[in-house]
DNA sequence: CCGATATGCATGACATGTCAAGTTCCTGGT
DNA sequence: ACCAGGAACTTGACATGTCATGCATATCGG
């Protein structure tokens, strides 16, 4: 095999296989939590969040992308989808011909509103509280150096 | 509100939003890279993981669902589509005639072994080597805390 | 041995994500 | 004023996931 990979070590292993496990396990819940008890995917979820946090409730299309971290081809898709089920609306933008507004309607209050305490419990039972406050701050401080990484060396 | 609902206190918001990101950005890292340079799927990968450490490079349909944690469905879609490219093949089951069995092709083997090299060397700089063997290890200890919340408590 | 039920997988419909192109509008240099 | 190029979104094709349902084979009570 010629082989100069540096393979991971046992406990190397152990720990990205639990990583990783853990990664699917909990995404799979949280989308199948909201999914049942409210209806929305995570990525309603997220999309509405952000746009309860805009002033007014509207954002430009581009802000919008860029303040949940999202291509701008799965943005647009995505409030298509919604748009259909009236949770968002475009607007037009007047200074900009080819811009648009993304905003929440009262549809979409009303679900946030209902899904969130829901939610939140959620993130509370099956992390924050598991974890004391001391294992959730080493929690924050590792993700953010791999972020970290990851925002200095993806290309 | 009439609100009873316990928030998130700034820091634990914080913390929540940084391993949540963590995860968004690491995932969609991971799987670019699989996708650019082996023109593999992270599903692929998982899949052709497991065949190759299961004796004779096969597995039961169902053995290998509970190996990978994926239901049912999701798998036979997924083999399906690695049958199409030849990556897996399907044979069948003698001993139960409903039955299958999944099996690694020539193919199959040659695809994950050009890939294993690079991902392994891929989640080293992005994790692995980021970390220290202290964090690593604690990372994996609150994974596992984590996941055994999410293993007790889902219905 | 026979029908009822359970098991092992497959399939179809639809939500979601990615990549590559297309459309429309704005802008800057001549 | 005009037009080449870029910016802001949209769209289409296709990979992937989930849910509900379908189908064939096993197995079990009587």
């Amino acid at each position: 095999m010629n082989d100069q990979t540096q393979w991971l070590s046992p406990e190397e292993q152990q720990a990205w296989r639990v990583f990783i496990r853990l990664h699917q396990k909990l995404n799979a819940e949280l989308a199948r939590d909201l999914q049942v008890h409210s209806k929305l995917s995570g990525a309603d979820y997220e999309i509405l969040v952000a746009l309860t946090d805009a002033p007014g409730g509207r954002q430009r299309f581009q802000e919008l992308a860029r303040t949940v971290e999202w291509e701008q081809s799965r943005l647009s898709h995505q409030i298509a989808r919604m748009t259909r089920r009236d949770l968002v609306a475009r607007e037009e933008c007047a200074e900009d011909g080819r811009g648009a507004f993304v905003a929440i309607t009262p549809a979409g209050r009303e679900a946030i509103e209902a899904a969130a305490p829901r939610h939140v419990a959620t993130v509370r039972r099956l992390v924050i509280d598991v974890l004391g406050p001391d294992d959730l701050a080493t929690l924050a401080r590792i993700s953010s150096r791999i972020l970290e990484q990851l925002d200095h060396a993806p290309p």
